[in-house]
DNA sequence: TTGAAAGCGCTAACAT
DNA sequence: ATGTTAGCGCTTTCAA
């Protein structure tokens, strides 16, 4: 008991040779005699043999059939529904996906990115809006491990799975525009992503293009992003006088809902809000979210078939895989009345 | 490029022997010179040498810091809270933490707890109400693999965290009751765990003991394990005339929330909600859940610090650590009052 | 039809 | 203060 058994025990109890016992394992043993193959394969089943990984993968190198996958945190929806994705074209594929939640804590990205480089790992896909390219390069240390970038927009280079987050914006702000408002707010993040500005950019440049006002020291508003950070800006948005609410994100957006809704302030009928991402949560928040649906899900899958596509022709170009963001409409917002 | 350095590789260009590289690099280098030391540690950094981890792992077979997490689905708010528990031990413990999901899939589980037990894993956290401790340690054949076990309770034995569910349930009816309710409804799952069962048990048992009524064929309605499940029940749960429900998990909960609000039955006038988890997302729904708040970050916590002591501390008895459980009054529950 | 031997990259007794 | 040697468990030539 506890004993792990080798192929050496295998062999021994067969009375062959380890060579034998291999090759038949592997599914090599053609040339062995029927008897003996049948012999091997029953003590394998009795004895419960299992090669050990860690003696496979230092001779064999590369198809672990293992991919690794960072993200800042498993537990927002979001990135749930990502890496669920990911996860479904693994099991598909057969892959096993080892999953990484590194809080947002760029030592732990990194640690972590370490990790499974040693774990020889065939590919990676990295969700980090922090890790810059040359982090990345550093961490796989000149090892030719193909990866895949998601949400990761500082610098926009390497392979990875985009949506138009400025399209995004400009969906937003038709949207408010149409319903009549004239007074509008972004309640976005501090820190401030590729993604994110571009996601203002878009929300602004429609704005002014339809000649409305919008400026960006006076109609924007930071906060953290988290359903926390957007009930804490309740109030501040509440004085702000905006009718139009475009937030960073979905989880921003709840929070807002809930800090307006103590403060007596009605959505949709004193202020729309429009968030982004369309995680599952929005059609069960009251009101339900008017919101920029990004197809989270498919990403996920997108990001899981490129990264083995890379895995299986080596040294591809750099590919970029764009999806479509459009705007759910829902209870959040409505038209503009004079109050 | 691309072609790994190896402990040789520095042993040759440092002039010395592997022993001396590899001894060095793991701090037992004491006895070697300052120079040599020194230059080690400078080809090492030039070079970006990092030790194999296969090979390493395939001499040391232990402390290779790692645990595996198996989780049904980390997408869902439950899981994902419980693993961010299990990972913030890790961090501090320098653990490496091995997710993984398997979607409730049986197969699944078993062909993830097997990749697990191959790579060596120390330990492993198993949160799976489906695995059968048969199934399990079918799954880690005969190696001696501590694990610990959560959410899972068909049969109750193995080490593991839990929350006394029965009390849970008594918790709910004494509410609901103290409200002057009369009227009860279960909204449960059809496949029903230990934990579930214990629930209703609870439930059922504080209401006979006050003398109202709950029979379990009358006032029990089955539906799936999501938010999308207590939205199809809706219509039942309205036409069954009770006035207090008690949900099996919030998700159940906050699904029949939206849908009685479509179908204009008010809650907590008309009915009264109770949940449970005490899931982050009762307080931004509407109106707030009021649920049996169950510790789950701790939750996490407390699986990966028994199973850290049983790592460290092997062939230890079985032992079983409860978390409490208690009530969170919201605005989903309400008086009862005659309509 | 089978097996001996080499070796993957590393660590650790045991010399020297 | 440093090196030699054996070996972890496996796969794979190459020889018999």
């Amino acid at each position: 008991m506890g004993k792990k058994v080798t192929i050496r025990d295998i062999a021994r109890l067969a009375g062959v040779s380890v060579t034998t016992v291999s090759q038949v394992l592997n599914g090599k043993g053609n040339r062995f005699s029927k008897s003996t193959r049948e012999k091997i394969l029953k003590l394998r089943d009795e004895y419960q043999y299992v090669p050990d990984f860690h003696a496979r993968s230092l001779i064999m190198r590369e198809n672990i059939n293992t991919i690794g996958v960072l993200v800042p945190n498993v537990s927002e929806p979001f990135f749930g529904t990502f890496v669920e994705g990911v996860q479904q074209v693994a099991r598909q594929e057969k892959l096993i996906p080892l999953i990484f939640s590194a809080n947002r804590d760029p030592k732990l990205e990194k640690a972590y990115l370490e990790q499974m480089v040693e774990r020889s790992i065939d590919g990676l896909i990295i969700a980090s809006a922090r890790m810059t390219t040359e982090m990345i390069n550093q961490a796989l240390i000149n090892r030719e491990i193909p990866y895949i970038l998601f949400d990761r927009n500082y610098d926009q280079v390497g392979t990875r799975v985009q949506t138009d987050d400025y399209h995004g914006g400009q969906l937003a702000a038709q949207h408010l525009a149409e319903l009549g408002h004239r007074k509008f707010l972004y309640l976005g993040v501090n820190h401030l992503t590729e993604n994110f500005k571009q996601r203002l950019a878009g929300f602004k440049d429609s704005l002014l293009a339809s000649h409305l006002s919008f400026n960006e020291d006076r109609d924007v508003l930071h906060t953290e992003l988290s359903r926390q950070g957007g009930y804490k800006a309740a109030q501040a948005v509440a004085e702000s006088g905006a009718t139009a609410v475009f937030t960073a994100n979905d989880d921003i957006a709840m929070g807002l809902l809930r800090g307006l809704r103590e403060l007596k302030v009605r959505v949709p009928e004193d202020i729309s809000v429009v968030g982004y991402d369309d995680i599952a949560l929005d059609e069960y928040v009251y009101p339900q979210l008017t919101t920029i649906h990004q197809p989270i899900f498919d990403l996920g899958v997108g990001a899981a078939k490129i990264l083995l596509d890379r895995i299986e022709n080596k040294h591809q170009s750099e590919q970029v895989e764009h999806f479509p963001v459009r705007l759910i409409r829902r209870e959040s917002t409505a038209p503009y009345h004079m109050v």
